[in-house]
DNA sequence: GTCTATAGCCAGATAGAC
DNA sequence: GTCTATCTGGCTATAGAC
């Protein structure tokens, strides 16, 4: 993190680096599709093609490594929020967000939600940079949930926090694979049903 | 099953098929409560105050076992849906159903989805009466919907299993499990505010 | 059918050479 | 830091007495 030097990072600790993402790339990869009591460190050492042992001496811990990749997939979703026009309406930006996440769980690269009893989740409470991550997250999103109440875009009855819980909720839909596993629909159009079920409502509108 | 003889089933019988009603009772509560992959067969076994060995006198595998309390709650649910009043409307109908789920899962007691890899799922799809019940469940529900689209209650755009599967994801919302961690609500206005959005949609209405 | 005891296996984690 | 080989513990499932 300090650069005084003008090159600070020698090769090997610049593979040393890639080699460490490339861990955490296969784990948050089988974190999504087996879940993370399934998924087990020898196949996420397979996976990069080193030795279980070798994995060890980057992470202290399986629950470290799986924490590591949910933060990982963390950035990538700051990345998304952060990279969305500036001049874009809030309300646009939110729809963005989920489908952006939608796209990622219909692909099979959204790893599921931590269950209460999971040693994953008391993983991620640990990390601060996992949960100042998600609490600037948490921010950017409920701002442009602000503003689109303001503008009169969502339903002003519903507080802030509650339209967070739900988009956050339907970042990883279930519903998706239901319909993705009908076949009658591609993905795209899956993703606009379901998020216009969101928005709209099942209910007619306009009785 | 078979009902020749006035009195069939013995003291004994009797007592083994109580004796497997908890055990079931007791593998659905841990389901719920920890998932099918971190819920151990000796944790059940102690729940119900018999050996491990006994346990597997009665079902032959942690998978059964698990497909048994499976079968156990969906069984619940058709009970409860047939027992919806006739002459209440189909969309009153389905909104008690969804507020049923949405019940049982703050109060800990819905198992999460059996996630795409897991040997439950596995085992519930080769058991033929797990998937009997899914078929009949669906079924009723879908004659709800048509109904409640007909009488013009339900967005026509959407088709009846894109509503059905919406629905069956909102019975396992965790945006209820979310809300109430923030503490902020009572566990019926969280149901009601998470109901109101699925089925008003979290955009204003009349724009 | 219920128990105690144990087999067999698998996965997380470590030792120690290089 | 990377490897091979191993330890350790826990979990599913079974054997065998009663």
């Amino acid at each position: 993190m300090s650069s005084a030097p003008a090159v600070k990072h020698s090769f090997k600790e610049q593979m040393l680096q890639a080699r460490e993402d490339a861990i955490v790339q296969a784990a948050l990869r089988l974190l999504a599709h087996k879940g993370f009591e399934t998924m087990t460190v020898d196949e996420v050492a397979a996976d990069v093609g080193i030795a279980k042992a070798s994995l060890y001496k980057h992470f202290p811990s399986k629950e470290e490594l799986a924490a590591a990749a949910m933060l990982r997939l963390l950035r990538q979703a700051q990345a998304f929020l952060q990279g969305q026009p500036a001049d874009h309406g809030p309300l646009d930006k939110l729809q963005a967000a989920v489908r952006w996440a939608m796209a990622l769980q219909l692909a099979g690269d959204m790893p599921a939600l931590p269950s209460r009893n999971s040693s994953l989740r008391a993983a991620l409470m640990a990390h601060p940079a996992c949960l100042e991550a998600l609490a600037q997250i948490g921010e950017l999103l409920g701002g442009w949930i602000a503003a689109a109440q303001q503008q009169g875009r969502l339903n002003p009855r519903l507080s802030a926090t509650a339209v967070l819980c739900i988009l956050c909720a339907r970042a990883c839909d279930p519903a998706l694979e239901f319909l993705q596993a009908g076949g009658q629909l591609s993905d795209a159009d899956t993703i606009e049903l379901v998020l216009g079920a969101c928005f709209e409502g099942l209910s007619a509108r306009q009785p």
